[in-house]
Parts: C-alpha cells; structure tokens; sequence
DNA sequence: GCTTCCAATGAATTGATTTTATAGAATGGA
DNA sequence: TCCATTCTATAAAATCAATTCATTGGAAGC
C-alpha cells in the first residue's frame, strides 16, 4: 500500500472511471489501472466492479475509501503542519540557563518573545554553567545561556559560544554601610569586611574567591548560602555585603534598600554572559527568531 | 511522501539510528538514509540532527512522526476492516426483494441470517418485480429476489437468474365458503366467483389474468386492490376469494381464519423465486453465505 | 451489426530505489 | 593525541518498479 496507490484509487472513485481520474492524475490509464490492480492484489479484495462501461465501488472499495481519505487528509495536515513549523508560526524552543540568569535575564525577554510570537511554546531548564553545558550538548535544549570569565572561546568541540554582553558584578552593600556613600569601590577596600558568598561550585562564587586573591585581599567568608536572594535580605539585614550580579540587585537598589559599588581599580576579568549552542544542530525558524532577539 | 518512506522514518526514530532501522527494515542503511533524506527534501524540513554518532529529532521531525504514527495505524486498520470482509465477519448485503416476497418470505431468512452472521448490515428494497430487474442492474442492490412465469431463463445480458423453489398459488375463501370444504379446486370453479385482485402491473395480477384466461374463465373483479395483506382481509370478512402465495396466507390457514384451495387440473404455469445477480458483479463473503442459505 | 467507449494486457521504456563500495566525521579508549 | 570503532553520507552500478505505447476484448448505444 503506498500513498500513490491510495490517491489514485480515491480519484478512481471519485470520477468513477480509470481514464478520467488518468487524466486527472496526468497519467495513462493503464498506469492507473495497474495501481488499483496492485491494491486489490496486496489486500486479495476486489475494489471496483468492472460493469462493462461503468465501474462501482464494491463493499471492500468502499470501506478503503474511507480510510484512504482519511489517510490523505492526515499527509496533507502533516505538510501544512510542518510548514507552519519551517515558517516559525509554531514550535518549540529549549533553553538551559544558569540559575541567575534565568532568574534575573530571561523573564523580560521571554515576556517580549511570548508577545512577539505567541504560538511558540517555551521551556527552561536551569542549572549550573556546567550542567546547562551538558544539557546542550546532549541536546535536551536548544541552547545554553551561562557565564564566563572573560571572553568565551568561539569553539569547543562541537559546542560554540558567542557573548551576549558583559555580565557586570557589583558589590551590594546595605544603605548605611560605611562604603554606601560612594558609588564605586576598589577590590581592596573589601579586606575585613563579613562577606556573603554563594556556594562553592557556583560561577559566581569562583569569580568573587579570583577577584580577591587578584588584589591579594583575603577573603573572610562571613556566610555560605545557595541564593542570591537570600543573599540579598541578608545584606539588607546589615549581616554583611556581597559581590552580585548587577542585574540581580537591580530591582533593590532603584528601591534604596540596597546600594550597588561599581569595582574599580584592577584589571578585573570581566563576565560574559554567554549563548551556547551545538554547531551541528539545526536551528528552527523560532529558534532563529530568538537568537536575533538575545543578541540585539 | 510515501507510506515506504513514513515506515523507515518512523524505525530511524525508534531506534535512533540509520544503521539499526535499517536491518529492521531488512535495507541496507544508505537506503534507509536515502528515504529520510527524500522526506528531509520533499517536505522542506531538517527530520534529525546529526550529532556525529548519535541522531535526535528536530522538532519537525517530532511533529511529523506524531503524523506518521497516525497515518501508519490507519493503514493497519484499513487492513484490518477488509479482512473482516472478504472473511465474512463484517459487511453489507443490499437485496432488492418483490414486495410479497420481501414480506412473506424474506423475515425468516434474514433473521437467521442475521443470528449467523451478526456483523454483516442488511438492506432491504422492495417494489415491483421490473423495478427490482433495475437495481439489481444498476448495481443499487447486490442481488434480487422477484417471482417469474415459469422457469426462469438463466441469462440475460449481464444478468443472472437462479430460482429458488416453486412459489405456489392458491385460491383463498372465508371459511364459510362453499368451496371451503374442499381441499383442491379447478380454476373452472371459480367462474362468477367475485375476485379479490392485486392491482394492475404486479405479477401476480398477471399471473391470476393468465391461468383465468387458460381456462376460459371469465374474470369478475369486484375489487382491485393494492395490498395483499388488505385483500386476505376482505376474503375474511367474505367480500370475495383471492388468487394469492400460499406463504401470504399461511398464518391465516393455520389460525382458522381462511381456506387456501390447491389449484389442480390444469397444466399452470408454475410460478418460480428467482434469484437475480449481475453476472459481473462482485460476491463479497457476506453475500456468498447469504446466498448458501437461500438456496438450502 | 456496426461503432464507440471503456478497462485490461503485453512489451518496451523510463524512472526510482536499492545495493555495493567508500569516504568522512565524531566518539571512546589506550 | 592517536587509533579503532561506529556512525551517516555519497557516488556509481544494479535491480526493481512504474509508466507509456500499442493493442485487445467486452459492453453499450445507435
């Protein structure tokens, strides 16, 4: 059974003779005679009665046209619905991110994309740099979004990476601090001071612990948490300050609960904010539509 | 897009491999490769990443797979539903019937039937015996039972014709009657007789006129009517006596309420059911059981 | 009885699919 | 880092299937 025979068997019966639904087919007639004839011998069923001049449908012919529309109907929902995918209308995109930028990076610009092409739908995954890293390789999401000490390499092995911007860290330091005065500090001024760090294993923990031993300031770990937002009340609470992600205090400091130091100074390797991809996988129409979207 | 080419794309993505989905398929795997790629083609759409050794579906390709599942499952059940056809387990039977035999005859054939074959559809059309002759040729109904003038011939054209047995004639009277007491009468009898007679144009009319006509005997038709079930009961209320199938009056032979007389002494005509087929029509395995039990 | 119209069939041709053989790419292990 | 392994892709040849052309055979209409 193929897709051919059943269409032409469907315009057989629709025009109730081999030579029109030949023609319709632009075909020949035996051509079309030869693929109902290769139906009825796969399924041992007579479809059409041959009635001198004029055929009809048998029993058998009649139950095979209504699957065979079906059939056809389903190819042809099949193409256009492939076709809405090719076109972007329709589709799905993964996204593995590193915890703090799904939290504080994606939500807005998720919130645009969803407007802009609402019959997209949208998952995320989050993690460390490390896992979000294995989740694209494996290709369980479309792409990656992590961070890196300075400048990502363009490629590695099958994964490329390419920065989305600079991921500035800032040191949060609650309103009456003394350092709150300022609007920046150097990494230097920090000696002595209770820090609130993430847990070790964490980007942004080995990012603060090499911007410290950097500037030779010994680090006094006043307190080890696993988030930044709990990080965040507790640097309001006066038990201590931290080195976070602007974009992750943002929201405090426009409501003066916090104050964000700018370090300066020292040569500080920056972070990335960085997009992983697998060079090899096919990038569909509302990938490519988001891609655009995050590097603009 | 083909149902040979949905088959291998539906294994490559079970197994996730060209090569496994291949000896499944007992292909050899650039052919395997090939299919997909046609589709790949056809439909405009990347169907699997190639991730060096391992493969995963795009998101087209989960699209169409949830397609071809779909499709390939219809292909099985068409399958499935025209082997219960030409098995005899499902089906329909059309049968054009005369009127009288439709209703006198038919019932107890057709509920045994249906007790034997409880998948099968049954349809029924009745009309006069010519009008049956037309559907059986135009192919509405798949056979038709009619009654003919002696033997009937055994082709016609495209047509078929078998009987099925004598369909005898007897004279019906009230059980009051003077002839009542006899078991068989000569048409000569019935001279002066008031004559209860189906309408002009039925079979039985023409043959109640023929074998009245043999004999010599002048026909007195007191009333003409269109139902033979309306004529057995003005013969019961006594408004004459009536030429009818010795099945039409069964019932009310054996309940007392009429007398059917044999007709004897002259060479009738016999009356025949004839079974009418289009000789190059189709006989599903229904309809050959069908007709099994017809001729038993 | 002749003509017309249709489907079936045989032989040749064209076209598509498959196989064979081989290349190329990525993974996993030493 | 290199090698062996294990995949998929590709090119050319072989095989298989489908189409066309030409013709036959059968039924219907005049």
């Amino acid at each position: 059974m193929e897709l051919r025979q059943l269409e032409a068997f469907i315009t057989v019966a629709r025009r109730e003779s081999f030579t029109r639904a030949a023609a319709e087919l632009h075909l020949t007639q035996p051509a079309v005679t030869r693929q109902i004839a290769a139906l009825e011998a796969e399924l041992q069923a007579l479809l059409f009665d041959r009635l001198g001049k004029r055929i009809q449908l048998t029993g058998a012919g009649e139950t095979l046209l209504g699957y065979a529309e079906h059939i056809l109907r389903l190819t042809d929902e099949a193409r256009e619905a492939l076709e809405e995918l090719t076109a972007g209308r329709a589709g799905r995109i993964a996204i593995g991110a590193a915890s703090t930028l799904a939290t504080y990076v994606l939500p807005p610009l998720l919130t645009q994309f969803r407007q802009e092409h609402p019959g997209i739908e949208l998952s995320l995954r989050t993690g460390l740099s490390a896992r979000v890293r294995e989740l694209v390789l494996s290709g369980v999401v479309d792409i990656g979004l992590v961070t890196t000490e300075g400048e990502p390499t363009q490629q590695d092995g099958v994964l490329t990476s390419e920065s989305l911007g600079v991921y500035e860290t800032v040191l949060a330091v609650p309103p009456g601090h003394v350092l709150a005065t300022q609007l920046t500090t150097t990494v230097a001024e920090l000696s002595g001071e209770p820090l609130l760090a993430m847990t070790t294993g964490t980007n942004l923990r080995t990012y603060a612990e090499h911007i410290l031993a950097d500037a030779g300031v010994a680090a006094r770990v006043a307190m080890e948490l696993d988030s930044v937002e709990a990080i965040k009340r507790m640097v309001e609470a006066g038990l201590g300050i931290s080195l976070l992600p602007r974009v992750a205090v943002a929201s405090e400091v426009a409501a003066g609960r916090l104050v964000a130091l700018t370090l300066t100074g020292v040569p500080l390797p920056e972070r990335h904010i960085v997009l992983l991809r697998r060079r090899d996988k096919h990038q569909s129409a509302p990938l490519l539509a988001f891609l655009a979207q995050l590097r603009q």
